[in-house]
Parts: structure tokens; C-alpha cells; sequence
DNA sequence: AACATCTACTAGAGCGCTCTAGTCACGAGC
DNA sequence: GCTCGTGACTAGAGCGCTCTAGTAGATGTT
């Protein structure tokens, strides 16, 4: 910074003035200086510019490296930070590297809060970290004191599944839910109060939130057939195993078995899977979150928890029973 | 630090040796220094303590979010770059937030190395790059000046995958490939040389990375059938589309056809889908990239590009031809 | 007793920025 | 002719840490 105020003939406070676009430098003398500053190569150092500020602006994400979900998040987080002034930094969390691990690590760099997608931390975990800087967690609607919650409305998503499937004329539905994974517990009832309402009963199988998973519960599937028309699943992953399975036994999709995901990825959405599934509003949930991060930073008292309704997608993999 | 120094009663200089473990402190006073910290809830600020230092130890890392093996390959650098002493600061491509906007504000963060995760920059725009501090390219194979190359030797990846097919009886075996996608040439040039120098005649089908290229391209197969018993992919994900629209017709995996994939991610080891593929040995991968990088910041020349053999990893979806 | 050598600690500069409080020149207004 | 306002610019402190140089006191050595 030094050697380019020299070169442009300026005091360091005039450079500064410049690259933060800031009032106080003539047309001239801005020109000067941004060409100083290319030609030596200088580049603002981000870390000592925060330094002598209060405010960082940097919001701490923690993300699963593996699920393809929280790649989507990540990118509309991006662009809703980016539009609120806030910077983004990461942190991946993947079976050798814990949650605590990731989270500790963005602390380090004075984040000003923390952006959890899908936390596995317990509630009291989550509410300590709460204590010195605000947390949000996204999709796993925690009920921890000081934590912020931005998720869909899983209960309505699967509402949203099964009417579907009622619509076509199925009356038999399986479920197959996903265990402990923040949001089965949701996703599970959403069903439940859905079938139900229609006079219908239920059937739960238990299952994951992973292709195996997916492919695991269709081999118990197929083992023992039940008399269902239809499958929901608690999302695309899992859906993505237990059509592969189903494919390879004599049952015709959709024709036999209707399947629906949820989360609408990228993958669900590809000509060749055409999975019907439930759209999280990935653009929505990004908004809000950061949303509720700026109001808490700012002293506002955010909503919380928000909810975000969710969208179906017919797609190929359901059909009215034959 | 200044609350802790008083609340201990000792220096910040003191405060400071003791959070850096660095000798020069009685463990009397270490431990009230500690306690001190942990009663204010203090952590050292990251930035403030790399500004001093003309190091920052700090590798940047860009990867696609939708990539599978991406993931894998960031979870192998986290450990690697632990072990060596340095940091990661990850910063995500997308279909909206192009590479050279990743780049940037990895650089804002003074990273003093650029790892990219199959950039597709231009040679130009990465030698640019390069004159600033150290670039490396993992799994491109770029010719640029002053950038480094850490890949797998994916003309033997292709090799083996073919060597396994060869030796399970097949004669005639068709390779679709990635296209354009970095490594691509080198898989479909390792291809050509196995099967030539089996004496037999290569056959190559235009394709791509992604689950709905692979897809596409086994429409393209079945529409018109060419006369081979085994198939070999550009990588697992194109596998995965393969082989789901495969088994909605009539053809039987592996009896009618055999398929090997490419990368070895997560989902072709589950049980279900059970793909033969090529295992790029991430670990080494990650080891080797960061060897470089610290190569390269401390003044030794680096021998690049490195080169890391793969494996083949036989599973259920090769079996001799009928 | 005089000196060297430790260990345990502190003062203060410096890292690359931003921000506050100025200075200085110039023109408008009375 | 004087003040006053304004635009363009600068000096220097301060952000939270680390590092160098140095001090004070205990211990060992001759």
C-alpha cells in the first residue's frame, strides 16, 4: 500500500479512500492511483482491512461435503450473502472431520455467525455456541435456546407427496423415512397426518438419508412386497437407491410403484431419473437465513423460526396405479 | 487479550506465548493465563495473529459443489494440509459463481497457494495466476507456465480398466467419454492404447460428466445397439445415468453388459449400484498437492507434474461376456 | 564476592489496513 | 478584506496479535 502511494504521488489514506470507493478523492487522483495499484500488483489485504473494524461481515457456513443438497444451499448462500454486503466462509464437515471441528475452525477467523445446514449438534451444543455469536440452523428444526431456525416446512412436503399420490387415485402408501436425519421426524408426520385424513392407514418402513439406505429398505421391500401402490421417501438420495433396486426386479416404475424424493436435486431433476420429488426453496431458505442472521447482528429481533413452504414437481416416477 | 492479561495479572505478551505453547512460561502461570481465557470466553483472532507474519499458512481451495468426488478430494486435503501445518479456505464454484470469482476472493484472503480442483480456466488466465503466488491444478493436466499438475495417470486408469475387461474374455468394448471435462482426453487416449495393443478395435462414444450425459449417451446405445459386450465411462457419475437407463430395458448388467465407471465416490461403492470403477487414490492426491505447495512457498523447485497410479476396483457390474 | 547463565516475564514496535481529526487552498458571501 | 464553507488531501492512532529486545531475579561457577 506504501509503494503504491508512493508511486501515485499520495498518502496511504488517499489509497485507501480509493479502493474502498469511498468520497474524498478527485477523478484525477482516483485514476493515478488504481493505476499505481495495477501496475505493482496490489490487492487490499481483506484480514487487516476487518481488523480495525467491528463488524467482520463474514458469516461461517458448515456444510456436508457428500450431500448433493447442501451444494445447492451453499450456492444460493452465496448469492443472498453477496446481495446483503456479507462474505461467505466455508467449512466442510465429512467423516474425518466432525462437526465440532468445522465449527470451531470458523470461529477462528471471527465469523460473525454461524450458518449450520443440517447441524448434528445437540441442542446444548448448539445453544453454547449460541452464547457468543448468533446461530442458524438450516433445515433441522432444533429447539435450542438462542438458535435461529430457517427450514421448510417438511410437515406440508409431505402433505404435499401424498396428495399427490392421492390425486392420482392411490390408496395404499408407504413411507420410508430417514431415521434420525434432521427433518425425518417432520417429513414423517407430514405423511402420517396426510394419509390419515384421507381415512387411509398408514405404513412406515424405516430407512436413511443415503442411496445405500435407499437401496437397502427396496431389498426389504422386495423381500416381503406390501400391498402399497406407492412409495414416498425421505428424499432424493434414498429415492435414487431404491429405484435403482426396483429396477432391477420385475416391478414397473410407475406403472406398479410410484416413487416420489424430496429435496428436487439437481440429479432428481435429470432427464433420465425424472423423479417426481418436493422442491425446497433452496433460493427462499438462503434469502431468509441470511435474512435472519443481518437482523440478529443488527439488534432486530429476526422471526424464528422460518418456514418456508415447499413446492411439488411432478415428474416420471408416479403414475395412477394400475 | 488485554481482559485476560489483567484478569491473570501478567503481560498480553505473556498471554500470548501461552496460547501459542511457546516456552517462556511457567505452567503456574500457563494455567491461570488459561483459566483467565476460559472465564472471558477468549480466542485468538486468526487474522490479527497471520498480519504480523509474513506467512500465513493458508491454502486456498476451489472445488465444484456438485461434484462428487470434489468432496472427497477436500476431505483428504483438510487432513493432508492439518498434518503439514496449514489452513484451508475453501471457496465453491457454481453454475452461479464462476471460477475467476472464486479465485478472487481466495485471494483476498492472502492464501498463499491456489489449489483448484479441475480448473477450466484457460492455460493463460492460470499462468496469470501463477505469477502471484504458487498454483496448482489437481486432475487437470495443464500445460501453463509456473503451474504446478498433481493428477492421477488416468491414460493408465483407462488402461486398467480395459486390462480387466480383457481378461475377463471381452473383445469388443466401447468407451464413452467425458468430453471436454479435464482428464478426458488422457482417459479416452489410455483407452485407445489398451485396446489396440490387444489388437482390437477401439470404439469410442461422444459423452460427459454428469449422471443425464451418461444417460443420454445410453439412449444413444440402445437406439442403436453397436456390437459390444462392455462399456467403460469417463467417471462414475455418467456410470450411475448409464446404468439406471440401462436397466429399464431389457439388457442384464453384467451379463448382457459389462459397465466400469471412473473415481471410485461413495455412491458407486454402495452396496446397490456396486460399480466396477478406476479408484483415484485421493489420499496421495491430497498428500502430493501439498507437498507442492509447500515446495513451492519454501523455495524448492517441486517436481511436477506428479503423477498418482490408480487402481481398479472390481465389483458386480463386470462379468466375462455370455 | 563477582560474574555468567538460566527462567519468567514485560515494553513496545510493527503487520496492513481504516478512521478521526486535522491542514491547506480556493472561491463564495457579506 | 474578512470570514466561512468545501473539496482534496495527510498525519497518526488504533484494530488484535506476534516478535525482538530487554529486565529482574534465582541459580550455578570460580
Amino acid at each position: 500500500m506504501e509503494d503504491v502511494a508512493r508511486l501515485a504521488g499520495v498518502s496511504r489514506a488517499l489509497v485507501s479512500i480509493v479502493y474502498r470507493d469511498a468520497p474524498g478523492a478527485s477523478d484525477a487522483t482516483r485514476a493515478r492511483v488504481l493505476a499505481a495499484g495495477k501496475e505493482l500488483g496490489y490487492r487490499p489485504d481483506h484480514r487487516a482491512r476487518l481488523l480495525g473494524r467491528t463488524r467482520t461481515r463474514l458469516l461461517g457456513v458448515t456444510f456436508d461435503v457428500r450431500a448433493p443438497f447442501h451444494g445447492d444451499l451453499v450456492e444460493a448462500l452465496y448469492s443472498a450473502a453477496e446481495a446483503a454486503g456479507y462474505d461467505l466462509a466455508l467449512s466442510a464437515v465429512a467423516p474425518s472431520r466432525a462437526e465440532p471441528r468445522a465449527v470451531q475452525s470458523l470461529l477462528d477467523y471471527r465469523c460473525e455467525a454461524l450458518i449450520l445446514l443440517g447441524p448434528q449438534l445437540s441442542p446444548s451444543a448448539l445453544s453454547a455456541l449460541a452464547e457468543s455469536q448468533p446461530v442458524i440452523s438450516i433445515g433441522r428444526n432444533v429447539r435450542a435456546a438462542g438458535v435461529d431456525v430457517v427450514r421448510t416446512d417438511d410437515v406440508a412436503g409431505s402433505r404435499l407427496a401424498v396428495e399427490h399420490l392421492l390425486s392420482l387415485g392411490h390408496t395404499s402408501i408407504l413411507h420410508i423415512d430417514g431415521g434420525k436425519t434432521p427433518g425425518a421426524t417432520e417429513r414423517r408426520t407430514g405423511y402420517r397426518k396426510a394419509i390419515r385424513h384421507a381415512g387411509f392407514e398408514a405404513h412406515v418402513q424405516p430407512g436413511g438419508r443415503t442411496e445405500a439406505d435407499g437401496a437397502d429398505a427396496a431389498k426389504t421391500f422386495l423381500n416381503e412386497p406390501p400391498p402399497v401402490t406407492a412409495v414416498t421417501l425421505f428424499n432424493d438420495r434414498a429415492a435414487m437407491g431404491f429405484l435403482d433396486t426396483i429396477r432391477q426386479s420385475p416391478l414397473e416404475i410407475p406403472a406398479d410403484l410410484s416413487v416420489v424424493g424430496y429435496d428436487n436435486t439437481a440429479i432428481a431433476a435429470s432427464s433420465h431419473l425424472n423423479l417426481t420429488t418436493v422442491a425446497q426453496n433452496t433460493t427462499a431458505l438462503a434469502t431468509q437465513t441470511i435474512t435472519t442472521a443481518h437482523a440478529r447482528l443488527t439488534g432486530t429481533p429476526p422471526t424464528s423460526p422460518v418456514v418456508i413452504p415447499p413446492t411439488l414437481v411432478p415428474r416420471c416416477t408416479t403414475a395412477p396405479p394400475r
